[in-house]
DNA sequence: TGCCAGGCCGGGT
DNA sequence: ACCCGGCATGGC
């Protein structure tokens, strides 16, 4: 909570991804699996150009035009069969509402989504916080990175252990969440990306252990 | 120019 | 159970 603070007096709140439509913030959650959210963005626009960003448009769209449209966003083969599996799902058990799907309880969503090929944990907590405002904090590299290389969590700690870590320690509250996740990724892009820790000037500098980041990384 | 990006899956030990 | 390559485009 206190790392929290930090992050937020050092960037201010990122307004993330509360994007459009809570079907876009979706897409966008399989889109950017291993990458750059500018080549997401441009993914997006062109759904957005044919028209595409519902549930049912999307889900009645043949196969290879679809891979077409979200080229630009990497892994378009892969992505337009995980795209599909996931409308699969909202349009054949929630008559693609939305509304509807996000009135399940959430545990059972959960559960549902990781069901569905391609979607693995973080993607599932992406769309359940920022798509439906569920209280379950997302996961990713950089939280992974920037909190093992503290010695805050372990670099053998897997998606569930690192999530419960969050659970365990903040409100459940679902701005809180939000904003947090985001701060990281800010925080990760800055400071602590792959190859290169900059502690020098990071905001969290003064949490670092003696002798500086840990590394197996 | 090479390396990295807001993962996940499947196949090989 | 673990480890590792495959998937692909665009930006710095």
């Amino acid at each position: 909570m206190e790392v929290y603070r930090r992050l937020y007096e050092a960037f201010g709140p990122q307004h993330w991804w509360p994007g459009e439509s809570p079907f876009e913030v979706i897409v966008g959650a399989v889109l950017t699996q291993n990458t750059n959210w500018r080549n997401v963005e441009k993914a997006i626009e062109n759904l957005r150009q044919a028209d595409c960003l519902t549930p049912d448009a999307l889900y009645r769209m043949p196969l290879p035009e679809l891979e077409e449209l979200i080229r630009p966003a990497g892994y378009y083969k892969v992505k337009a069969r995980r795209l599909r599996n996931l409308l699969k799902l909202i349009v054949q058990q929630y008559d693609g509402s939305l509304e509807t799907m996000f009135r399940t309880p959430a545990e059972r969503l959960r559960e549902q989504l990781l069901e569905t090929p391609g979607i693995g944990p973080e993607t599932a907590d992406s769309i359940l916080l920022y798509a439906g405002e569920k209280p379950f904090f997302v996961v990713d590299t950089y939280t992974y990175r920037v909190f093992a290389r503290h010695g805050w969590i372990s670099f053998e700690a897997d998606y569930h252990q690192i999530q419960e870590y969050f659970h365990d320690r903040l409100p459940q509250d679902v701005r809180l969440y939000n904003e947090y996740h985001a701060l990281l990724v800010k925080l990760g892009k800055e400071y602590c990306r792959k190859g290169e820790p900059r502690c020098e000037d990071c905001p969290l500098k003064d949490f670092l252990p003696a002798g500086g980041p840990l590394q197996p990384d």
